[in-house]
DNA sequence: AATTGAATGCAACAGTATTGCAAAGATTTC
DNA sequence: GAAATCTTTGCAATACTGTTGCATTCAATT
């Protein structure tokens, strides 16, 4: 078994990682946590600012590791720089699993609208919904 | 009176450019018509090849006074090239005239679905609704 | 025709995303 | 436990999109 001397640290990071089918380097597990800790989605250079010495592209294939496994998720707010959330424990980045993000025009975060799922919708004929990016500009409770 | 002469050419395009309050220049007129011309919403690039010697920059800035004068509005369909379309004859760019956008996955080819209006939401507490881009990726009739 | 202001073209630059390659690290095989 | 293999990471370079400064051209006014 691989996995089993990481296991035993018994670490929750880790633990997750694994339960999406991610080798948990300690990269990853740093990664990971900077995501967690933020209630906000973060884009490539705010992770990278929480980092003393990393370089941008372990990072940026560190995120596309996550987005291929469902650890997290990726926003276009139409800031210019792709936001990053994770995923909810027992998300599989399908269908009902996607909803609304919010853009705080003033302070610049996004945040996930979980309780705002992307609702079913009627597309024209021949159209066939695969997925969607919902942005909801603003201003947040912070700043409103 | 300034724009005697070109309203004289009774040309349609100028028309509309005039009627946004947009004066209409030769360039101005060929990137309307561009965008006219095409059913989908192109990026600044795809604009650009249809010409033969004309400067990025050139076109940025029609696209800028357009954007500003309400003739297209902006959609960030996520795959890295903001894209253009026209806005309706009588759209004023406020909410009401918010609607989806379906971006092919399979010919990333992106519809303004016209008949289908951003819906009106019930944000969290603290929320205030200013704008919204909504995505919805799958595939086209053409593709489907 | 001369003057003024707007629009255009050129060139350079900034920010984000991405890739090739070599070094370091982890895993498996013997 | 050492060698071989595969994965991950760091460095460097590059591509792509968006944007601006400045000089020139063009259109409108006097």
């Amino acid at each position: 078994m691989i996995f089993i001397e990481i296991v035993k640290m018994n670490n929750d990071v880790n633990k997750k990682l694994l339960h999406k089918g991610v080798k948990p380097t300690s990269m990853r597990q740093l990664v990971y946590e900077v995501l967690d800790k933020q209630k906000k989605a973060l884009n490539l250079y705010e992770i990278e600012q929480q980092f003393d010495n990393v370089d941008r592209s372990t990072i940026f294939r560190t995120l596309k590791t996550f987005q291929d496994n469902c650890v997290i998720h990726r926003i276009d707010d139409g800031t210019g720089a792709v936001k990053y959330a994770l995923c909810d424990e027992n998300c599989t980045c399908h269908l009902g699993d996607l909803h609304i993000h919010f853009l705080c025009i003033k302070c610049g975060q996004t945040h996930c609208l979980k309780d705002m799922p992307i609702p079913k919708m009627d597309l024209p004929n021949g159209f066939l919904f695969k997925s969607a990016n919902f942005v909801v500009k603003g201003t947040c409770p912070k700043c409103s």
